[in-house]
DNA sequence: CTGTCAATATGGTAGGACCATTATATCATT
DNA sequence: AATGATATAATGGTCCTACCATATTGACAG
């Protein structure tokens, strides 16, 4: 058995260096790494590879990069949506169809609902009651992209309510790709909807689960003809 | 109102360019781009902007570099192997725990289980069975890499039965961080695993959605008990 | 037919130069 | 003394050129 050869590039070894900084933490959340140049040289680098480097690591939503004389890279607290963005390729990438997006929209939704109804408390509803309002407004205004903004934003509370930010990270890509879909269907949103979130919350505040679960679900399946109305040659994959 | 100054960096409009491509199809998995000196040319910026923007792109896994005469950046499958280091990531900054993971993980296992019993087939049961097999050969060869290759196979045939790509691209992350945990602590995959997951497969074929799901929780709380015995340290935040 | 070697295209690395931005220090004006 | 304009310096962002390492291809000698 032989080992493979070794063949590891330049700035990946520096990216992995400072990873293992942070899993140590040795660098901490706040911190200011050198300037470029100056890892350039501890790192007998090139500023081009630091550089690199530094890029996969701001992509990966590690750090942060600031200009001006006080800049240089902040390791960041990390709040997971760079997460959303990775699933969001992927889900580019499958050619994901509506279908598929509702059913595994409908499931997760089920999941939170239900630890959200057991863990959420007063401050995570008064969050909601904010965003339903302003979504009011949003509406009758036909601001759309606003309207969007605040739906996909609605969700994330809900999710962030279960007390598990893994939850936040998987139900961001998730809106962010049923707005694509809304956005180019040109669904409208009607002042239903606010009706409806204003029900759901009713039932979250009672603690009904079920009932909850039973409203979202047929509320998904709505949107879900609606898109397909508008526009039913995007909901079907090219291949599968 | 006024608008936000533009101020997108080169490599940002250049990978977002890229990106939107995928999006809309016109560049699908196995495509081929243009080598770096013609993109730079393309995009009208140097090759080192261009470069960056590859890097990001390579770091999300949307593709892949190769070197050589006939090389270049060529667009993947994307199998989500990628997010698991952005979820590495988050829980070197403490922001996720075992105890997360370990309750999202039952919760989407849950939902895969629920699909899969209803969906599955002959092939698919096939393709556990077989699975199954060679685990058994590694485990009892002590072939620990293998094994833990065979583990997340497991869960992404299962979730693959599930008929839902969405599904495949959740899991596989998952099931690379847990990998992870296991070998840094050094938890010994028995052959007890083997009879759990051959029981496991006769309920799915029996349909048994219930008996599958509670089978299934009950492992992953073992295996999430049992890295915990081994690394105590590790799966604690430190701040929460 | 086969193996060797040169040519070539590609990504990876290096180093230097300059620009735009940001914060600080300095100085002139009131 | 307070204020405002101005120079200064440090940093990330961009560009350019050159060269290296690798991998494929094709020509050529055996």
């Amino acid at each position: 058995m032989f080992k493979p050869v070794k063949n590891i590039r330049t700035f990946e070894a520096i990216s992995d260096q400072i990873r293992q900084q942070i899993e140590t933490g040795a660098l901490r959340p706040g911190d200011k790494l050198p300037s470029e140049r100056e890892l350039a040289t501890q790192f007998g680098a090139s500023r081009n590879a630091v550089r690199e480097a530094l890029r996969i690591l701001e992509s990966a939503g590690v750090l942060e990069l600031q200009k001006g004389a006080t800049g240089g890279a902040f390791i960041l607290e990390g709040d997971g949506s760079n997460i959303s963005q990775s699933i969001s390729d992927m889900m580019a990438l499958k050619r994901i169809s509506l279908r598929h997006l509702t059913e595994a929209r409908v499931e997760l939704m089920n999941v939170i609902l239900k630890l959200a109804c057991a863990n959420a408390d007063e401050t995570d509803f008064a969050l909601i009651e904010k965003n339903i309002e302003k979504t009011r407004v949003a509406i009758e205004n036909k601001e759309r992209d606003t309207q969007l903004e605040l739906n996909a934003e609605f969700y994330s509370i809900i999710a962030q309510a279960t007390r598990n930010p893994i939850y936040t990270l998987l139900v961001a890509p998730i809106s962010e790709v049923v707005r694509r879909f809304v956005k180019e269907a040109g669904v409208r949103a009607t002042i239903e909807v606010v009706d409806t979130r204003e029900e759901l919350l009713r039932l979250m505040r009672a603690r009904d689960t079920d009932g909850a679960i039973a409203l979202l679900t047929e509320y998904l399946e709505i949107t879900h003809q609606a898109i397909l109305r508008r526009s039913p040659s995007e909901a079907v994959p090219a291949t599968d």
